[in-house]
DNA sequence: AATTGACAAAATTTCGAAATTTTAATCTGT
DNA sequence: ACAGATTAAAATTTCGAAATTTTGTCAATT
């Protein structure tokens, strides 16, 4: 039997990873059958993600995954470079050759996996361990930063941003530009040379930055 | 008959102003009673609350306030360094005269109230009224960053660091203090010296960033 | 005296159904 | 035919009780 912790992780695992489409409506008792328990639990589930942000709820009138919305993911970009720069500084600086090595390992990891990615014809089957290895990546980035409220917050603004993005095709149209730029932070980050590591993750995520010019209704 | 919500931000606001003791044990059969709903009702709200850190929850064992924890209130403390020095950076940048004229009427406000604590005997009447007024103050602070995710991320931030400060005596100590930094911040914000305001917000937090000796039983 | 185990009490979690609210479908009058 | 009001259906929220887990007590054994 599962828990609810189970379903929550489960859950949250899927919405992160794209698995109901944007604006998709979250009916508890649907899903309640597919995870075997009742309409309430899941229902609990549901009010806490929401309290994180990854699910969206309006009174009365129940739960939706959030819609696509453009100014959102510059924002979460905003944030991510706030608190990655952050928190990368202090690693460097707090890190010793423990924090290195675990750096390391994790770039290598996700280097592959891009590598991988760049040759193949079907990209979409290496999607779960690309997301799984570049999240564990930017986790390491900053894990030896001495602050849990840190990466704890860090973390929930990373969830959501990669909801906002995962869009499976179009994302992995930059997987060169990727390999260079996580290649350039590691660089910076072993290098300890904090301006340049803050740049890099800049450089990264700087993409999602720009607005796109609005529609014709826009105010 | 109060909905959710309004059991939500009522049990928010006296989480946030310190209304139980640090560790209490908040059981919802009781809790239930006192804001006149059930007990399922008061756990999804308990639940939300711990999603944002204001509730511990521990599984199968129920929900506690939060301990005093100096470590945390270092890195929250650290935390609204990085929050509010970037989003007043930008308010600077982007606020105009509409925000100065805000910042201006907040901090009179909050001015006029640490006046009278100053000169006032017993200041426990005055908690609640400078509370919000310091609350206040700070949020205008980086109200015209233009980003609803950093201020949303900065009002969590806020709320568990005040509930953890929240030490009713022992704060109104740094009363005199408190008055020239809130006044520096002004002053920087209105010259629009980005710098000297990221320091002012340093400089009034900092106190915090001391972490006293611990104890024998240290590790 | 201290530790273990069984038992009882209390608290938490889960559940399914009642009550409320929203959404839709139908009907009525102009 | 259209707009507004009425009614029916569906979905959300609330509730109180059943089921599970933890906590506390007390006797038996080492």
């Amino acid at each position: 039997m599962r828990t609810e912790n189970d379903v929550y992780r489960t859950l949250k695992d899927r919405l992160v990873r794209g698995g109901f489409g944007h604006g998709a409506k979250l009916r508890p008792s649907f899903l309640s059958e597919e995870y075997g328990c009742s309409a309430s639990a899941l229902r609990e589930v549901l009010l806490r993600l929401s309290a994180e942000g990854l699910v969206v709820v309006r009174q009365q009138r129940g739960f939706w995954v959030p819609e696509l919305d453009r100014v959102l993911q510059r924002e979460l970009a905003e944030l991510r470079i706030l608190l990655e720069s952050e928190g990368a500084s202090r690693s460097i600086e707090r890190g010793g050759i423990r924090w290195e090595a675990r750096l390391s390992a994790a770039h290598h990891q996700l280097s592959h996996i891009e590598t991988r990615i760049r040759e193949a014809n079907d990209t979409s089957a290496y999607l779960d361990v690309w997301v799984e290895a570049e999240q564990e990546f930017h986790e390491t980035l900053i894990s030896a930063c001495g602050s849990e409220s840190l990466k704890a917050t860090h973390a929930a603004v990373y969830a959501r941003f990669r909801q906002q993005l995962i869009v499976s095709d179009q994302n992995f149209g930059h997987v060169s530009e990727n390999i260079k730029q996580h290649q350039t932070i590691l660089d910076a980050a072993l290098d300890g040379d904090e301006a340049r590591l803050r740049l890099a993750i800049h450089a990264h995520l700087e993409r999602n930055l720009v607005l796109p010019p609005e529609g014709p209704d826009a105010p």
